[in-house]
DNA sequence: CGGGCACTTGATAGTAATCAAGTCCGGTGG
DNA sequence: CCACCGGACTTGATTACTATCAAGTGCCCG
């Protein structure tokens, strides 16, 4: 493990840009040369990353751990854009044009992150091309999911909402289990419920119907497991 | 007027890739290349460009006229997701991999777009690399819209959702007027209630509502007068 | 084991969807 | 140019649902 590029004790030996899809596309030698301009920090549950109107140096890559980027409304809500996890990055607005974060980023949990300054960034675009390719698809994605979240909050039923959301975390939080998918939910209720536009009082409700109705079960307050799955796809029709 | 590169007949002279940002870094020599890769087609109001779920093989750029973005949810509700005018494109998500489109694209009027095959456009990447940039920056422009949109959608009253829209269609669309801005709607009541999640009549209601306070003045049914944009502003607070 | 915070559950009120008439606009044909 | 027709829009009454307010319960962490 080379500490000069990568003095985070949690790389298994691996540098943290290969974890990292924007980067993919290069070779071992070319990744050594994208690490030496990598700065690492670290957060603790409940710490802002960024907030939404300021403007960052850098673009910042989850390396571990797990982040909710938000917008605060006038009204004092707090709508949730996206929550994201390791590989993911945030702060690319920043990279080419000088704007401000459209959005706050607060700590899950405890994070590490891997920041890469514009100016370095920009140099790095230039040597390779295929860079900005990488990063063209990951928007893309972005907003294959802005598309669909617009789609969900667009929802007649708050049915469909909610399921729609249980669904959407048991994609990219579930796990096996005998008797369905277990679900560790990455936000509270409260923040699911900002997450799709309700209060936390609803989305709690609605669980409870989902599980009386057996499509669900909750275990504690942060895990879910997803006994019917196919009950709650139709819901969402 | 060059009628191998572009045959359409409203161009004025000028070559329709000018028009069109994700080519403003290419030399007029440039430019002409890429002409030669392009084919046009016409749409009258109410065609389809293009289904939800079928893949296309080439990326369309808008070259007069405009078009609704949307997706048919299950209920039958269309949600509306953009508006795409003279210099906008879709069908990104194909060129680099081979996606279904998103969503559905209807002509809201007389629409003439030009075309470039996905074969073409990932030649033409590699020459210019900076095409990838600049679609960077436009993919960004729509993040920015779609977050904000999500915003507007999970805001509480309804009020703040309609003023949000009017207000966005000002930035877009609005006219100087001797009484304030004039804007020609490019949506119904219906397509503007499916844009932001709520049924015509409610829409109708509340802008019956900001014309009675004297926030704004209908003319006709495709073209209102806003009044008072800062009262506006404040609905949204 | 205890305390605080998140969550659940209940009652009430406000608001938007729905259902249902009417009215107006805009285009078409005489 | 005017009259007519159909679709879009407005307005009204009712219903259904979710936000809000309020009280309790249970989970989780120290």
């Amino acid at each position: 493990m080379n500490k000069t590029i990568c003095g985070c004790n949690k790389c298994n030996h691996k540098l943290c840009t290969q974890r990292v899809s924007i980067f993919s596309s290069l070779n071992i030698e070319q990744l050594e040369k994208v690490g030496e301009l990598i700065n690492h920090k670290e957060y603790k549950k409940g710490d802002l990353l960024i907030m939404e109107g300021e403007s960052s140096e850098s673009l910042v890559i989850i390396n571990e751990g797990q982040v909710k980027a938000f917008k605060t409304t006038q009204d004092g809500r707090e709508q949730i854009l996206y929550i994201f996890s390791e590989g993911d990055f945030f702060g690319e607005r920043n990279l080419l044009r000088d704007f401000a974060s459209p959005y706050s980023v607060e700590a899950l949990e405890e994070t590490h992150v891997c920041l890469i300054h514009k100016s370095d960034f920009q140099i790095l675009v230039k040597s390779f091309p295929d860079i900005a390719v990488k990063i063209m698809e990951e928007l893309c994605q972005r907003l294959d999911r802005l598309e669909h979240a617009l789609e969900t909050m667009g929802a007649r039923t708050v049915e469909a909402r909610v399921s729609s959301v249980i669904l959407e975390f048991a994609e990219k939080y579930g796990k096996e289990h005998p008797k369905g998918i277990l679900i560790e939910l990455p936000l509270s209720r409260e923040g699911i419920a900002n997450y799709i536009g309700l209060t936390r009082e609803t989305v709690s409700r609605k669980m409870s119907l989902l599980q009386s109705e057996g499509i669900l079960e909750m275990i504690g307050n942060k895990k879910i497991l997803l006994l019917d799955r196919v009950a709650l796809e139709k819901n969402i029709e």
